[in-house]
RNA sequence: UGGGGCGUAGCCAAGUGGUAAGGCAUCGGCCUUUGGAGCCGACAUUCGAAGGUUCGAAUCCCUCCGCCCCAGCCA
C-alpha cells in the first residue's frame, strides 16, 4: 500500500493496478515510472498532469521516476526546449536526481536492436516512397499489400541498413520497416517504418547519425532499456501497445507495462503545442510565457503556484474517458492556496479622487493594517492616511440601486482599517459626465474603521493615500479564447479581444519595489503576481493571476 | 463498413452484486472591517437506451445508441 505522508491521496486505477502489482510482487517491489516528453515546444498544464501523475507515483510509492527526452526527430528539437522542460519540471517541484535521459543516448544500442531484427528475418529495407507506402498500406477497412522489397535476403537488408547508416541514400529514398502484417486492422501493424533517413543535425548527436529511429520503435525500448515498471501514456497510445510487444517480444528483451489515461483538456483553452507554437510565432501572443498561455511558464508567470498546480493535478482525477476540465476549476485552485499565503495589500485600479473636506490639510495619520486574515502570524503594517486618497470608480455612484452598499451620496462607507467617511458632493465634468471627484467628511471618532456608537455601516471600501501612492501598470487577464472550446474549428476566430487590458493603478506604498514575482492579494479585487520581466524597482508591473470571487458582479449581471 | 477505447449531475470523479462518495459550478441562508475568506443547506429515485439474470443491478448477460483515437518516412 502506498505510504500517506500527510494527508491521503486520491486513488485511481492507475494505484490500482501498482497496488496489485506490489502485492502479487511483479516487478520484484519496484516502481519506476518515466516523463517523456519530446523537446520541441514548451510544457503546458497537460503535461504538467502527466508530470504530477508520473512523479507523484514515484514519490507516493516509494520509487523513481525518470525525465527522458524523446529525441528522435532533430528537425523539430532544439536544446531551448530541453533546457525549459527541466526547468519547468523542477519549478513544478520534482527531481529527477542523476536520471536524466536522452533516447538520442540509446541511439548505438537501438541501431543494434534493429540489426538482430533483420538478423531475425524480422525487419527489412523498403524502397518504396512515402505516397507508394501510403497507397500500399490500406485503408481503415482494406488491408494493405505487401511491398515488393519485403522479401529481400537477410544478408541484403544488413547490406543496406549500413549502407543507409552510412549516408549512400538521400532522405526518403529508403526506410527500415518491421515485417509484422499488411493485413492488420491495426494500422500500427502494417509493417511500419522503424528508421528513416534524416541528414539533419541532431541537438545532442551533432552529425553522427543520417538515420534515425522512429517514436514507436525507440518509445518502447527506451522503457526497457531504463527497465520503467508502469509506462504512463495516454489513450491515444493505446493502439500502438501491439506494436511495442511486438518489439520488445522479438527482440527478448525487458517488457514494461503500458497503461493509457485520458490527457487534459482545459475549456477556454488550447493544448496542442503545435497551435500554441503558432500563437507565439504569429505574436499573437509575447511568447510562450505570456501569462494568457496554458503554458507551464505562462501559468508561472502569470502568478500561479506550484502547489497550485499540483494540487489541481490532483484533484482533477485520472480516468480513461476524455474530458474537458472547467478553467474555473484551475482558478478555484490557485484561489485556494493564494488566500492561505499571501500577503493583504491596497491597490486601486480605476483611481477616483476623493477629498476629505473636514480633514486637516497637512495632517498625515499612520492606521495600522492586518496583512493577511487567514494567518495573522504574517503581522501588520502601516498605511499613510492622508487628506486626498483614491478609490476605486466602481465603488462610487450617484444613482446607486437597490443592493449598492458603496459610497453614494448621503452615504456613509468604511474605508479599510481608517475611517468612516461620508459623501457630502461631487464633481462631474459636464461634457463627458465623467465623476471627477468626490468630496467626503470624515468621523475622527472611527479611526481603525469602528465607531465608538457601534453604528453600522454596510460597505468596506479599499483606498490609498493620493500623496503617498505609487503608479503602477497593471495588466488584467481574461481567458485567450472566449468560446469554451476552442480547439474545434479555427481557433483565431475565438480570440478573445480583451484578454489583456493595461491599466494605470495607484498602490500603497509598500508595492514601490515589488520584487518580481512577488505575490499579493489587492483587497476586495484579485490575486496579483510582479511581472518576473518587465517589473522595475520604482516602476512596479503587476500582472492580475485570478479576480477574487465577486458577488457583486453576479447580482449585477442577473440584474 | 476494419481495429482500439470510452459513456455516472452543467464540469471533473468515486463506486466493480446490497440500494449513487467528494470537488468545481450553480442556487438559498448565516457571518463578515475584503460583497474576500469561512460556515450551513439545496442540487442524479438513478448511472447512454431497451431487454434479461437475481430477493436485490451503475455493477453480471444480451441488443442497440452515442462520442473519441488510428490510414506521418511526427511524437
Amino acid at each position: 500500500m502506498p505510504e500517506n505522508n500527510e494527508i491521503t491521496l486520491p486513488s485511481n486505477f492507475i494505484k490500482k493496478i501498482i497496488d496489485d502489482d506490489l502485492l502479487t510482487n511483479k516487478w520484484g517491489g519496484r516502481v519506476n515510472t518515466r516523463f517523456p516528453p519530446e523537446p520541441n515546444g514548451y510544457l503546458h498544464i497537460g503535461h504538467a498532469k502527466s508530470i504530477c501523475l508520473n512523479f507523484g507515483l514515484a514519490n507516493e510509492f516509494k520509487g523513481l521516476c525518470n525525465l527522458r527526452f524523446d529525441d528522435t526527430n532533430p528537425s523539430k528539437e532544439e536544446t531551448e526546449y530541453v533546457e525549459s522542460i527541466m526547468e519547468d519540471v523542477h519549478w513544478l517541484g520534482f527531481d529527477w536526481q542523476d536520471r536524466c535521459y536522452y533516447a538520442s543516448d540509446y541511439f548505438d544500442k537501438l541501431y543494434d536492436y534493429a540489426v538482430q531484427l533483420i538478423k531475425d528475418g524480422k525487419a527489412y529495407v523498403c524502397d518504396l516512397s512515402a505516397d507508394e507506402m501510403r497507397e500500399t498500406r490500406g485503408t481503415l477497412t482494406e488491408p494493405g499489400q505487401n511491398s515488393p522489397f519485403r522479401n529481400r535476403t537477410v544478408e541484403e537488408n544488413l547490406d543496406l541498413f549500413e549502407r543507409m547508416k552510412k549516408g549512400e541514400f538521400e532522405d526518403g529514398a529508403k526506410t527500415l520497416r518491421a515485417k509484422i502484417d499488411m493485413t492488420s486492422g491495426n494500422l500500427n501493424m502494417r509493417d511500419p517504418v522503424i528508421y528513416r533517413i534524416l541528414k539533419v543535425d541532431h541537438h545532442r548527436t551533432g552529425d553522427k547519425w543520417c538515420i534515425y529511429p522512429m517514436y514507436d520503435f525507440t518509445h518502447c525500448l527506451s522503457d526497457s532499456i531504463e527497465h520503467i515498471t508502469h509506462s504512463i501514456c495516454t489513450l491515444e497510445f493505446e493502439d500502438h501497445r501491439p506494436l511495442y510487444d511486438w518489439f520488445l517480444d522479438e527482440l527478448g528483451v525487458y517488457h514494461p507495462q503500458q497503461i493509457e489515461f485520458a490527457r487534459l483538456n482545459l475549456s477556454y483553452t488550447l493544448m496542442s503545442k503545435r497551435k500554441l507554437l503558432a500563437l507565439v510565432e504569429e505574436k499573437i501572443v509575447s511568447g510562450w510565457d505570456d501569462p494568457r498561455m496554458p503554458t507551464i511558464c505562462g501559468l508561472r508567470r502569470r502568478g500561479y503556484t506550484p502547489e497550485s498546480i499540483r494540487d489541481f493535478a490532483e484533484r482533477i482525477g485520472v480516468a480513461k474517458k476524455d474530458s474537458t476540465v472547467d478553467f474555473a476549476f484551475l482558478e478555484h485552485c490557485i484561489r485556494e492556496d493564494l488566500n492561505k499565503h499571501v500577503h493583504r495589500v491596497m491597490g486601486v485600479l480605476n483611481p477616483l479622487k476623493v477629498v476629505i473636506d473636514n480633514y486637516p490639510d497637512d495632517l498625515i495619520e499612520e492606521v495600522e493594517a492586518i496583512n493577511n486574515p487567514e494567518d495573522l502570524s504574517m503581522g501588520t503594517r502601516i498605511l499613510p492616511f492622508s487628506k486626498v486618497i483614491y478609490i476605486e470608480k466602481d465603488d462610487f455612484m450617484i444613482d446607486p440601486p437597490k443592493k449598492y452598499y458603496r459610497l453614494a451620496p448621503g452615504r456613509e462607507v468604511r474605508l479599510r482599517y481608517a475611517y468612516y467617511i461620508k459623501c457630502v458632493d461631487f464633481v462631474k465634468d459636464d461634457d463627458t459626465g465623467e465623476i471627477k471627484e468626490v468630496h467626503c467628511t470624515y468621523d475622527p471618532e472611527t479611526k481603525g474603521g469602528s465607531s465608538p456608537d457601534g453604528r453600522k455601516v454596510q460597505g468596506t471600501i479599499h483606498w490609498v493615500s493620493a500623496a503617498h501612492c505609487v503608479d503602477a501598470e497593471i495588466r488584467l487577464y481574461d481567458h485567450l479564447f472566449n468560446t469554451e472550446n476552442p480547439g474545434e474549428g479555427d481557433y483565431k476566430q475565438y480570440l478573445n479581444p480583451n484578454s489583456l487590458e493595461v491599466v494605470d493603478a495607484k498602490v500603497e506604498p509598500m508595492l514601490e519595489n515589488a520584487e518580481p514575482s512577488s505575490r499579493w492579494q489587492f483587497e476586495r479585487v484579485g490575486y496579483f503576481c510582479a511581472d518576473s520581466k518587465d517589473t522595475q524597482p520604482g516602476k512596479p508591473v503587476f500582472n492580475r493571476t485570478v479576480t477574487l470571487k465577486d458577488t457583486w458582479a453576479k447580482i449585477v449581471k442577473k440584474g
